[in-house]
RNA sequence: GCGGGCGUGAUGGAAUGGUAGACAUAUCGGACUUAAAAUCCGAAGGCCCUUGUGCCGUGUGGGUUCGAGUCCCACCGCCCGUACCA
């Protein structure tokens, strides 16, 4: 009997599948056409057992649907472009296009062996000029049908090293490298109008079926559509220009709760009120300093300034409020100022306690209630609640049905008019940075901002650039930068911004469908392939990447590159877990933290015997060194056993904890079924039970392909476990044996398509497992004579009856009240109820 | 802060509102072996000197239901995202 070799195996069965082409993507008729995808790599230069798992998911849904007679598109890419390659750049010397392609050809190299289902003669990556040349086509058509437009905003500034930076390079307020104080400084930028889609983008949302619903749920709120009053409050002592304040409201019900009125540090009356006043200005640049990240800004202390200015109550112009110019008030969102109610929110009870400003309660929580709050009452938006107080006509005194009564009162009475927002903000696509897709216009001295010729494209990034010093090298590069304008021929700069990496990822789906066109798509080509069937990646990008695609397949239609059919580019999105693994931690001298790669380390030791602490799973990472390289266990054990361990021990939306004892279970089962199948390989003659093997068989046909077919490849696994270890005990002849084997061998074989190919040569198949027809379940096979019901008395299981799977409710009735444990613990009680769940359970109640 | 998710034996997890713990790991016992490894077979949620087809048990507290791990409400803990990480 021949050892269980993977390495051999794997590597000739990868030959064979190259030889004949098999995952080679052809359009054509005949078929139906099937495009997976996952979402591709960034080429960091090695492969992490998060992409093993991502692509053996979307590998085991690709080879089903290629032996259920699919036309099956799979391919790969390298999301290429992006910081990691100039920061190798500053810290190792050498050139981002040189280590990002060395990546490239490293991390191809690792990804082959694992015999994934990939048409290679569609590779691409971001970075290639081929690439983002048609990328820049792309922009210009959308600059073109006004989907792209200039506009300030705000960015991380390092006052030390004179540079942007990424929110990633902010800690704790400061730079990365020069430790310097952060500060906010504004930028004009490019930006899509992703904003004039909102209400769209919100609305097919319902559409996506197969999407899950909390990643639809995250998108409506990213979105996030409210509807409120804006209205204009009247200042008194305002610099002139400023003799409204403008605000919007999605409480339009508390306005006469209103005790002070607040205002962006971004706010054009606050910018009047800096150049005249010091103190406002200290205030001001005190706002700005810290990062731009939501998380930030929101975290960050409430701080306001009182103006001196005042406004008066639209309802009430006796009663007059203080403007505060305030910290948490976004001028991207909404009028960026804001009436404050303490008495009905909580921020505002908050500011107001801090600055000693009027509480005025509204509404109180019950007819009953004191009216001193210890905290904001917010009442709910929909229901009536009790008013406490009002002095503007008796609406107020009776309170508001919802807020659109509370709207219609103010524009009935001449306050402001109801308006929809969406919190949804255009997307900044400028990037301050050399590794990118450079933006595709020059900035001529006469003309102004000027669209590049497309024949010029693509526009190419130079090469001989340096990162000796902080900044985008592209300002340096004189030769590059200075070039003559397309429209007049006179004196340009070049655009030194590129494009935020999120674009490149943003069509990429749509590119594989021709990926060599001259064009950025090809029209057959989309029409065929497009929409990509099953798309599978991180939860992590959930929001943004998905969102931002959704976009770019809308303006994609609006410029002719795809059809109105792709403007939801994904049909179906599967949203996995991480691969986490426990870290490993021992302490310095001075008692900092020092971790440990598994390898170093056997039953919680290091190899000098130092004991190490074991700190919870976490998602693998350089920086806690609990990763385990995929290469060495794909050469330890076979590339079947890594397919197989990722999708066998938790469900793959969920994260995977690694665990050298899981991946030691899963060979040790792949070298068990390639023993049996050795054993049944030789088999001779007739034995006992070949319908008890069968119908085993053909309910793990059933189940198995419910679970490849449902995401739910951990329970498919375990279900073939089982019909292991059946097989193995089986006593059936050869012939049934035989069947059982290569079923099983088929089943496997998307999940382990190395062992599966072998099994089938072995037991004397033609052709390939791959490309053979998938079994299929006999129904008649499924249903059995009897059924097992388990009889609870008041939901608490007593016993079980086995009965013919027909027998009537009346008949199931009698006989469950008639089992002993269940007439004892009835002990002659009459039971007032009997639910009989057919085929599933019996309930007495008594 | 805000938005979303998750929480079940020693461990990873299974369970269309219907027998909680499938399958696997670790553990323990047995077979084989001079011995060990490998392999094969088996045990196993907790509790009790009551061993009973007994009681308790799916983060905590409440609720809906004949019946809740599953649905609803509140809380606790952890994870992801938060617009320049990809």
């Amino acid at each position: 009997m021949q050892r269980y070799t993977p390495a051999e195996i794997e590597a000739r069965w990868q030959d064979a599948w190259e030889k004949k082409s098999v995952f080679k993507a052809v359009r054509s008729e005949d078929k139906p056409k099937y495009y997976v995808l996952e979402m591709f790599p960034y080429p960091s230069g090695r492969i992490h057992m998060g992409h093993v798992r991502n692509y053996t998911m979307g590998d085991v849904i690709a080879r089903h649907k290629l032996a259920t007679g699919h036309n099956v598109l799979h391919p790969m890419g390298w999301d290429a472009f992006g910081m990691p390659a100039e920061n190798a750049a500053m810290a190792i010397g050498g050139h981002p296009k040189d280590w990002t392609y060395g990546n490239i050809d490293d991390m191809r190299a690792q990804m082959k062996p694992l015999g994934l289902s990939i048409d290679w003669s569609r590779e691409f990556a971001t970075c290639d000029p081929e690439y983002y040349g048609q990328q820049q086509a792309l922009f210009l058509d959308m600059l073109k049908a006004g989907l792209v437009y200039r506009k300030e905003a705000v960015v991380n500034w390092d006052p030390v090293d004179m540079t942007v930076l990424a929110n990633e390079q902010v800690i704790d307020g400061k730079g990365w490298r020069s430790g310097a104080e952060v500060e906010r400084r504004a930028l004009t930028q490019w930006f899509f109008k992703i904003s004039d889609f909102s209400e769209e983008l919100l609305e097919a949302l319902d559409g996506l079926e197969n999407w899950p619903a909390k990643v639809r749920l995250m998108q409506e709120n990213w979105i996030g559509k409210s509807r409120g009053l804006q209205f204009a409050f009247s200042t008194v002592d305002a610099p002139d220009g400023h003799d409204r304040i403008e605000v919007y409201t999605t409480r339009p019900d508390t306005l006469m709760g209103a005790s002070f009125v607040g205002i962006s540090p971004d706010h054009p009356l606050a910018k009047v009120l800096e150049r005249e006043n010091p103190q406002i200005a200290a205030f001001c640049a005190e706002c700005r300093r810290g990062g731009t990240t939501e998380e930030a800004i929101e975290k960050a202390e409430k701080l306001g300034f009182d103006t001196g200015i005042k406004v008066r109550h639209p309802f009430d112009t006796a009663h007059e409020m203080p403007v505060y110019i305030a910290n948490f008030i976004l001028m991207d969102y909404g009028t960026g100022a804001i009436f404050g109610c303490p008495a009905h929110d909580q921020r505002d009870f908050e500011f107001a306690t801090k600055y000693d400003l009027p509480i005025i309660s509204t509404y109180l929580p019950s007819e009953d209630a004191d009216e001193a709050l210890a905290a904001a009452y917010v009442p709910p938006k929909t229901e009536k609640v009790f008013y406490n107080r009002g002095f503007a006509g008796e609406q107020w005194q009776t309170g508001f049905e919802g807020i659109e009564t509370a709207i219609d009162f103010c524009e009935a009475n001449g306050v402001g008019q109801g308006v929809t927002k969406y919190r949804l903000r255009d997307w900044g696509l400028s990037r301050q940075r050399y590794w990118g897709c450079p933006i595709p216009v020059v900035h001529c001295e006469t003309c102004g901002v000027v669209p590049e010729n497309k024949e010029n494209l693509p526009v190419e990034l130079p090469y001989d650039v340096s990162f000796d010093t902080p900044g985008n090298p592209l300002d340096r590069h004189a030769t590059w930068r200075d070039t003559t304008c397309p429209s007049c021929g006179g004196k340009a700069l070049r655009e030194t911004d590129t494009m935020d990496t999120f674009v490149d990822s943003s069509w990429y789906f749509a590119r594989f469908t021709a990926p060599r066109a001259g064009t950025p798509t090809e029209a057959e080509d989309v029409a065929y392939w497009m929409n990509v069937d099953q798309y599978i990646g991180g939860i992590e990008h959930a929001i943004l990447h998905l969102l931002y695609s959704r976009f770019f397949a809308r303006a994609m239609h609006i410029t002719g590159h795809l059809p109105k059919s792709a403007i939801e580019p994904f049909d179906a999105l599967f949203t996995q877990g991480m691969v986490t693994h426990e870290i490993y931690q021992t302490r310095d001298a001075k008692g900092r933290p020092v971790y440990h790669l598994p390898e170093d380390v056997t039953d919680g030791r290091l190899a000098d015997g130092t004991e190490v602490e074991i700190i919870r799973s976490a998602k693998m990472s350089k920086s806690k060194k609990n990763v385990v390289d995929p290469v060495n266990i794909i050469g330890a054990y076979g590339a079947d056993t890594a397919r197989w361990f990722v999708l066998s021990d938790s469900p793959p939306e969920r994260d995977v904890e690694w665990t050298a004892s899981g991946a030691e279970a899963a060979y040790k089962h792949l070298a068990r079924v390639w023993s049996l199948a050795e054993r049944i390989g030789g088999m001779e003659g007739a034995g006992e039970g070949d319908d008890d093997l069968l119908r085993a068989m053909h309910r793990t046909i059933h189940d198995v392909t419910l679970g490849v077919e449902s995401f739910g490849f951990n329970a498919a696994i375990a279900k073939l476990y089982a019909f292991t270890a059946t097989l193995q005990k089986s006593k059936a002849g050869a012939d049934a044996q035989k069947q059982a084997m290569l079923t099983l061998a088929q089943l496997m074989s998307p999940m382990t398509p190395h062992l599966s190919e072998e099994i089938w040569a072995r037991l004397g198949q033609d052709g390939l497992i791959t490309t053979a027809p998938w079994p299929v379940a006999d129904p008649a096979m499924l249903v059995s004579d009897t059924v097992t019901l388990p009889i609870q008395v008041n939901g608490k299981r007593r016993g079980e009856i086995t009965v013919a799977a027909d027998l009537g409710k009346d008949e199931v009735e009698r006989l469950a009240l008639e089992e002993a444990n269940v007439a004892r613990t009835l002990d002659g009680a009459v039971p007032r109820k009997v639910i009989v769940v057919p085929g599933r359970i019996v309930n007495v109640v008594v």
